[in-house]
This record gives structure tokens, C-alpha cells and sequence, in this order.
RNA sequence: GCCGAUGUGGCGGAAUUGGUAGACGCGCAGGAUUCAAAAUCCUGUAUCUUCACGGAUGUGUCGGUUCGAUUCCGACCAUCGGUACCA
């Protein structure tokens, strides 16, 4: 075969691939264990399989994995690069309502056409492995696992404002609700009480905070963690109301500014509101609280920064100050910027050092009272507020305390006072786990007639979801299992006729939790994984995948991992060692001058600007996500077949480093294909027959053109390597480039050794091409356990090199020079090439770095 | 507002510890081949200036350190992403 076809030569090794399953992961005990090899556990972030398909955007990080997966094969590790389906949750449920089919029968569609994609891309997939969420066999131990969860006391039922969603007609936890707004479909959310299912994730918030720091991942993505989980370090302060003994209680992380306190504000949702003694200007607030409770969520968040308050009439006492003090009383203030859920849902009010009790206190009039000056003993400003460290001042014997000081020793008081206490907390809620809808695993909980929790045994589990015609969420928030009256009751079951199922279903995010963990031994059927599975894999090596899980999947399933750790179900405490994200694929577009969207085959290019051919307007030309709306979304499938899938990797590992996001080129992807077909006929003569000296066993020594080749081979090999370890493969396929440029013009004395190398080196990348290749060369073995070739470091010297010379750091001349010419001789050397610029002039220094430049410092 | 990331030719992007800015590819221009086209091959391609040799400018902006800065430091600007009364 002398001319190169991609769509022969990509169909029959990835049949050969379907045979001999190169890519399959071996466990201890499976035949042909080998415990010589250690292991390796790359994982992409697995898809929900969605009714548009993969485009080129999701390949580029599958191609990414697969590019290192089939390095470390050859570099001797037992790889597990596993993929499958997160197909329970909303959008999948979405999808089947959307195409009037039950969800099951489309779930199983998209994962069919999934994988047939993926398949077409070369990915060395285990595919023995492949899971799937929604299916019995996999969520019996979801439940299973969840029930471990119930086990530890992390289960809860409650009635509590929760996010409503209107449009989905169910409710969605914190992290799935962006502005008020649905993460997914974007509709509007509202707060509203409601009991649900709550998982006890707070209870692990310091520790999720604390094992961010043992764990190798972005530094923005474990800033996001942090910032969510919202850890303040600070103090508990009751305050009593004056003639009574009740006592407001506040949170605060500036107890050092105690002595600054001008009011106490309560949050409208905030019940002791209604225990205040009363008094004439109470009406007043009253109206208040119902206008603010009134408004949604959104106004009041639109409203930021416009201060509202209403006066109840009541005061607290100061907890350190005697009645003598002007400052001893407090009024008690109603205002919205007092949120509920968080902390007490009641400040102190210190106007001269935080920012929103400044503004309330300017708005409304209330007094202002410095109690810390800067430490560079600047006078304090009384128009606007200082929020820094400081030095104390009327602040009783606190005065001149260091702010640091005072917080500790302030908070000590009020505990001797018995009116307060040191006081950590926390942003991250409790998580809402149920959901209405019907796509998602039961919960494997019984309720009894007094409502109490009895857990299912394992030899119930699976709690099967029952098939339902309509599986339409109720327009009332009653979930829709609870229509399946007969499952509800337990019909199935006449043993437990006296206890009801939950009707509720877990959210999407569920499977995620511990999918990671099933891959290591999926086909199971005593338990969710074995101890040996988990012990030999351990933990993800690396994962791969988009950033926008930041605070949901990659925290919950921390979590979940945490608490199966605690039970010693897992033998490490994170889930994932290194995390990295790849960047989107984004795609040009175009626009007029109006910001419309013009299709692009209404564009043409006229030099350098693009004009729009019906109006003959120039347009911008601009890049933007892919998306189907825009009709700007590129199928791999188009792709691979005109091109083929090798030429596919190489562009879309060519295009950047696989962090970043790039826009695809339809233009771009040529050199690729050129780059395909040079190679091809780098082993092959003008007349098709491969190069005769491909049988040639390599010489003692390398001179000639088998020197210009090895050294050119081994610059290749060592980028090649090195773009392993910053994930910029993107340079390796230059350097592949690079090489044929310079080995094309000898090519018909590249030996055997060398192109063995070579077809090695190119494998990972283009996996197709180089395992045919292999073979037409003469070689017989599988290219997956070749070693991988490493460069020698004796033939990246050169004999010559070019000798910068330069004037105060500004290049003057190039001069071809032998390597390892000394200092002295460099220098003279420069001084007579430059001999006429030097002269009339001082040379204040000269400085000589060899193998590389001589700089001469003038006057 | 706060936090994070990113700014390099017409475009995607390269540049060890500070040491030739623009590798590689696309695009574009010219040429070879061809009846012609496609494909392929060769040459050129940051900007300004010069017939040319050459010279000047140039890595978002302004400044600093240095013999020498895309790289280090300071201030600012722009774009993208995250987050928002968290006391």
C-alpha cells in the first residue's frame, strides 16, 4: 500500500483494537495480572450523554488522556482509563419530556451514539468497564453507599427554605442555583420552606477545607472550594435586651471592635423580631418586615447597596460596659442586609469599621464610632470606614491593644461574663438531596406511620425505580413517584405493608460521587467495590475535566469519599490526587456592525477583513463557544471523515495547550492533514514500495546523513517527552514537524532503529497511522507495550552554533562558531567581527556567555 | 466591588535558570508543475524606512531593576471566568 487511507487503515486497527483489547486494565487476580507494574489511574470527567452528541469540544480533553494513558502503557504502567454514562438527573429527564419518550429508552439512544463517537476518535478505552447511573446494577450501590451516609447520622429530613424551581418543577440545591437562576435551563428559582431530604456536608467542612492542601490541583479551582465553604474565624456575642433576661445573640469576626457598636440588626426573616417588648414605633416595623419578607429574593438582591432599616423601639445592654456609659444602650434596628441563614441572623453594628454597617449608619442617620485608629497613627477619617488592623482606642482597658490582641482577649471576657464565646463559621449549607422528579435513584428509606426513618437492608437494595407511563414532573411539587401509589405502599413487598417508600429521588450529582470508585471494579456483585480493587488503584492519578464543576461535583464527591474513608471502605481521603482542567474548544463567528450573528457562509474574505457578501458590509470577526444555536458546532464525526481520527488528534492536540480555550479552525486543521501524508511517505519511495533501507540494522557509529537524522530524531524525542509535563502536547506535534522538515530531505537513509523510534514516539498521538506503520516496516508486536523511546543526549550537541554579538544587549551580527570555543577567544573573535561599530568608542565591559553570546557594554 | 486567569504578527500559538522574540502550523504573496484546475513542491512573509547593504520600532500601557526583560518588581488598562450584602 503505497498511498495512505485513513478510512481503511482507522477501521481495521480499531477492529484489530476490539479484539485483542490492548487497553484492557487488569486487577489483582485476573489472569495475567503483573504485580511488577505499578499503576495508573487516568480519568476523564465521564458525560451525561446528551441528545446533541460529542462535538470537538469534549474530544479535545478525551484526546488529551488518551494521548498520556498510551504513554504510560509504554512506559510499563497497568493502566485503568475507563469511560461511561452519568445518565440519571435533570437534563436527561429534560430530554425524554422534550422528545416524548420515556427516559430510559433515550438515555440508552445517546449512550449508544456516545460511545460509537468515541469509538470513531482511536480512545484506548477500557471498555469492559463501562458504568452506567441509571442502571439497577449500578445504583443499588448508590444506595447502598448512601445508605453508609444515613449510617453516620449525615441524613436529614427537614423543613426548610429551599430553591424552588417553577420551570423544573423541583427543587435544587445551593450550588445548582447561580443568581436566582437554574444552573441548568436557566429558569427563575424562588425561596420557598418546603421539607426535603438534607445530606450533613457541613459536618465536614473544616476537613474539606484542611485536604484541599494535600492535593495537586488548580490553585483557582481550590480557591473556588475554599471561597464556598466560607470558613470565618471569630466570636459569638449575646447582647440583653433591655428589661428582660432574653439575650440576642450575634456573630461576628471583629470581636475587637466590641467597644464600636451603635446597633444591633436583626434579619426581617429573623423570629425574635416578634418577641421584642413592644413599643409605639413598632408598627412601623412590623410594616417593614412583611414589604422585605415580600420581595423576592432577586429584588432584594438587586436592591444591594440601597440601605433599608426599620427601628423595633427596643434596646440591648452592652455585655462589657457599665450603665454609666453613653454607649451602654443599643437600639435594635430591622434591616434587610441582615441575612438569615447566616450566622445568627443578627449583627452588631460597628459603622466605623465595616463597610454595610457604615452605610446603614450614613443612611440612616445613626452615630459613628471609631474604636480603631491605624497603627501609623494616621487620624481616623469619619467618612469613610476602616477595616484594617489597628491599634484600639476608647475601648475601656482594651485601649491600645493591637486588634489581634484584643480579639482574643475580649472574646476571653465575654466567656468569663458568661456572654459569649469563640466562634467559627462556615458559607457551605447543608446539601438539599431530593429532588421531585422521576429520573433519578430512589432513596432507600422507609417511612413508618409516625413518620419515623427505617433504613432498607441490602437484600432489598436495588430500590428499583418503577416504570411509569407518565413520568411528568406535578405542576404542585408533589414528587411523581408519589402517583405510583402502589410502589409508595409497598405492594411488592407485603412483608413491610405498613411503611410507605419516599417519593422523592436523589439529584444528578449522586452517581458522580463514587463513579470513580465502581470503574476500579465494576462488574461487582457483592458489594459497591472490593477491598483489593480499591487498595491496588487507590486513588485517580490524574482527572481530567471542564472547570465548571468547581463547587459542585468535585465537593460533593470529596464528601461522599471523606465519610467512606472514615468507614474504611477507601484507603485515601481525596478521590482525585492531580486534577487538571482543559480549556473549551470555541468557534469563530461573525457579526455586523449591529452585534447580529452572520452566518458564515454569507462571509468572504477580502484580504484581511471578512465582508458580508449580501450587503457587502464589512463584519468582525470574533470567537464565541460553540453552540447549537449559533450553528457553529463541529461534529468530530464530519471530521474523521474527511480527514481521519489521527488528523482529528493531531489538530486538536496541535491547536494549544490543552489547558487553555481555543477557537477551531476549519482552515487550520490542513497542515495537520499535510503533516499525515508526509509522514506516511517518509517510509515510502517515489514508487510506492517501501524504503530498502529500513531493513538495515543500524550502524557502530552514526555519521552523514544518519547523523543529521539521529540528531534531528533525538531533538524530537526529547521536546516530544517534555510536553508531557506541562500538558502542551501541542509543541511535541511541532517537533514532529520540525523533524520530517529536516529528515524528508534524507529519507532514504533512515535505518531501522531510527524509524522504530520514530513510529513510536508518533503512536500516543496518532495511534492509527503509526500502528500501520509499525507493521509495514516489518514489526509484528503491539505497539502499546513497546518501551517508549527516549532520547540520548550526545546527539542533541551540535558541532556549530550561532555566536550572538551585541552592543548594550542590541544584536549586531550572527557568527557561525564551533562549539565549546573558550571565553577569550570569543571575545576577540566578536571585536574583529565588529570591528568598525567599536570603533572610536569605550568598551566599559564585555560579557561573554559561551556556546551563546558576547555582549559588549559602550559608551 | 472582591477573587482568579489571560494580554506576543492577519490568525492558532513557540521561546530552559533573564541571553537571537515570532519556532511550528494556518493564511497571504510570488514561482515551478499542469491545456487548465486541484493536489504537490520551492521561495518570501512583525511594522516602518531604504533601490539595496542597512537602520529604527516592537511581546496590553507607564515606570523600575539589569550589560541585557515576553520572562523579575511596582502602578495602571482591557478581555474572559467565578462570586457577591457571609458580619
Amino acid at each position: 500500500m503505497s498511498e495512505y487511507n485513513h478510512t481503511k487503515i482507522e477501521k481495521k486497527w480499531q477492529q484489530k483494537w476490539e479484539q485483542d483489547k490492548p487497553s484492557k486494565a487488569l486487577n489483582p487476580g485476573d489472569e495475567g495480572f503483573d504485580d511488577t507494574k505499578p499503576s495508573y489511574y487516568i480519568l476523564d470527567m465521564f458525560p451525561y450523554p446528551s441528545g446533541s452528541g460529542l462535538h470537538v469540544g469534549h474530544a479535545s480533553g478525551y484526546i488529551g488522556t488518551d494521548i498520556i494513558a498510551r504513554k504510560k502503557r509504554m512506559e510499563g504502567f497497568n493502566v485503568l482509563h475507563p469511560m461511561g454514562w452519568d445518565a440519571f438527573g435533570l437534563p436527561a429527564e429534560q430530554y425524554a419530556i422534550q422528545k416524548g419518550q420515556h427516559p430510559r429508552k433515550t438515555t440508552d439512544l445517546n449512550s449508544d451514539n456516545f460511545r460509537k463517537q468515541l469509538k470513531l476518535l482511536g480512545l484506548s478505552y477500557d471498555w469492559d468497564r463501562e458504568i452506567d447511573t441509571s442502571k439497577p446494577d449500578y445504583y443499588k450501590w448508590t444506595q447502598w453507599l448512601f445508605l453508609k451516609l444515613y449510617e453516620k447520622g449525615l441524613v436529614y429530613k427537614k423543613n426548610v427554605p429551599v430553591w424552588w424551581c417553577d420551570e423544573l418543577r423541583t427543587v435544587l440545591a445551593n450550588e445548582e442555583v447561580i443568581d436566582g437562576r437554574s444552573e441548568r435551563g436557566n429558569h427563575p428559582c424562588e425561596r420557598r420552606p418546603m421539607t426535603q431530604w438534607i445530606l450533613k456536608i457541613t459536618a465536614y467542612a473544616e476537613r474539606l477545607l484542611d485536604d484541599l492542601k494535600h492535593i495537586d490541583w488548580p490553585y483557582g479551582i481550590k480557591k473556588q472550594q475554599q471561597d464556598w465553604i466560607g470558613k470565618s474565624i471569630g466570636a459569638e456575642v449575646d447582647f440583653t435586651i433591655e428589661g428582660t433576661k432574653e439575650k440576642i445573640r450575634v456573630f461576628t469576626t471583629r470581636p475587637d471592635t466590641l467597644f464600636g457598636v451603635t446597633a444591633l440588626v436583626l434579619a426581617p426573616e429573623n423570629p425574635l423580631s416578634k418577641t421584642l417588648p413592644t413599643t409605639p414605633q413598632a408598627p412601623e416595623c412590623e410594616e417593614y418586615i412583611k414589604a422585605a419578607m415580600s420581595k423576592s429574593e432577586r429584588d432584594r438582591k438587586a436592591e444591594t447597596k440601597q440601605m433599608t432599616g426599620a427601628f423595633t423601639g427596643a434596646y440591648v445592654t452592652h455585655p462589657l460596659l457599665d450603665e454609666t456609659s453613653p454607649h451602654y444602650k443599643i437600639p435594635i434596628y430591622i434591616a434587610d442586609y441582615v441575612i438569615a441563614d447566616y450566622g445568627t441572623g443578627a449583627v452588631m453594628s460597628v459603622p466605623a469599621h465595616d463597610e454595610r454597617d457604615f452605610l446603614f449608619a450614613k443612611t440612616l442617620n445613626l452615630p459613628i464610632l471609631p474604636v480603631i485608629i491605624p497603627r501609623d497613627g494616621e487620624e481616623p477619617d469619619l467618612d469613610s470606614c476602616f477595616t484594617d488592623e489597628g491599634v484600639l482606642v476608647n475601648s475601656g482597658k482594651y485601649s491600645m491593644y493591637p486588634t489581634e490582641k484584643a480579639r482574643v482577649d475580649i472574646t476571653s471576657e465575654l466567656v468569663l461574663k458568661n456572654s459569649g464565646n469563640a466562634k467559627t463559621t462556615y458559607k457551605i449549607r447543608d446539601w438539599v438531596f431530593s429532588r421531585q422528579r422521576y429520573w433519578g435513584e430512589p432513596f432507600p428509606l422507609y417511612l413508618d406511620k409516625n413518620d419515623n426513618i427505617i433504613p432498607a437492608n441490602l437484600k432489598d437494595l436495588p430500590v428499583e425505580l418503577p416504570p411509569m407511563e407518565d413520568f411528568t414532573p406535578s405542576a404542585d411539587g408533589s414528587a411523581p413517584l408519589n402517583r405510583a401509589q402502589d410502589w409508595i405502599n409497598l405492594k411488592d413487598k407485603p412483608e413491610l405493608k405498613d411503611l410507605k417508600r419516599v417519593a422523592d429521588t436523589m439529584p444528578g450529582w449522586a452517581g458522580s460521587c463514587w463513579y470513580f470508585l465502581r470503574f476500579m471494579d465494576p462488574h461487582n456483585t457483592k458489594g459497591a467495590f472490593s477491598n483489593t480493587a480499591v487498595n491496588y488503584w487507590k486513588q485517580v492519578d490524574l482527572y481530567v475535566g471542564g472547570a465548571s464543576h468547581a463547587v459542585m461535583h468535585l465537593l460533593y464527591a470529596r464528601f461522599w469519599h471523606k465519610v467512606f474513608f472514615d468507614f474504611g471502605l477507601v484507603p485515601e481521603p481525596e478521590p482525585f490526587k492531580k486534577l487538571f482542567n482543559q480549556g473549551m474548544v470555541t468557534a469563530f463567528a461573525f457579526r455586523d456592525k449591529t452585534k447580529r450573528l452572520v452566518p458564515s457562509d454569507d462571509v468572504e474574505k477580502s484580504g484581511q477583513n471578512y465582508i458580508q457578501k449580501s450587503t457587502k458590509e464589512p463584519v468582525e470577526h470574533f470567537v464565541t463557544k460553540m453552540a447549537k444555536s449559533l450553528n457553529n458546532v463541529v461534529n468530530p464525526d464530519d471530521v474523521i471523515k474527511d480527514h481521519g481520527c489521527d488528523t482529528l488528534r493531531l489538530y486538536e492536540t496541535f491547536m494549544g495547550p490543552l489547558d487553555i480555550d481555543k477557537p477551531w479552525s476549519d482552515d487550520g486543521i490542513s497542515g495537520c492533514v499535510r503533516f499525515i501524508k508526509r509522514f506516511w511517505h517518509l517510509f515510502y519511495d517515489d514508487s510506492g514500495q517501501i524504503l530498502k533501507n529500513l531493513s538495515s540494522p543500524p550502524p557502530t557509529e552514526y555519521k552523514g546523513d544518519e547523523l543529521t537524522i539521529e540528531r534531528a530524531l533525538n531533538v524530537c524525542l526529547k521536546r516530544t517527552n517534555e510536553s508531557f509535563d506541562g500538558f502542551n502536547f501541542n509543541t511535541a506535534i511541532a517537533a514532529f514537524m520540525e523533524m520530517l522538515n529536516e529528515v524528508s530531505k534524507h529519507k532514504a537513509s533512515i535505518n531501522s532503529s531510527q524509524a522504530q523510534r520514530l513510529i513510536k514516539a508518533l503512536f500516543p498521538f496518532a495511534p492509527h497511522i503509526a500502528s500501520e506503520l509499525w507493521e509495514s516496516t516489518g514489526n509484528t508486536t503491539q505497539l502499546d507495550f513497546e518501551p517508549w523511546p527516549k532520547h540520548i543526549d550526545k546527539y542533541l550537541q551540535k558541532d556549530t552554533y550561532e555566536l550572538v554579538i551585541s552592543i548594550n544587549g542590541k544584536v549586531r551580527k550572527k557568527l557561525p562558531t564551533a562549539i565549546n570555543t573558550p571565553k577569550d577567544q570569543l571575545e576577540a573573535l566578536a571585536k574583529s567581527a565588529l570591528e568598525d561599530k567599536l570603533e572610536g568608542v569605550t568598551i566599559r565591559k564585555c560579557i561573554v556567555v559561551p556556546n551563546k553570546l558576547v555582549n559588549f557594554v559602550v559608551s
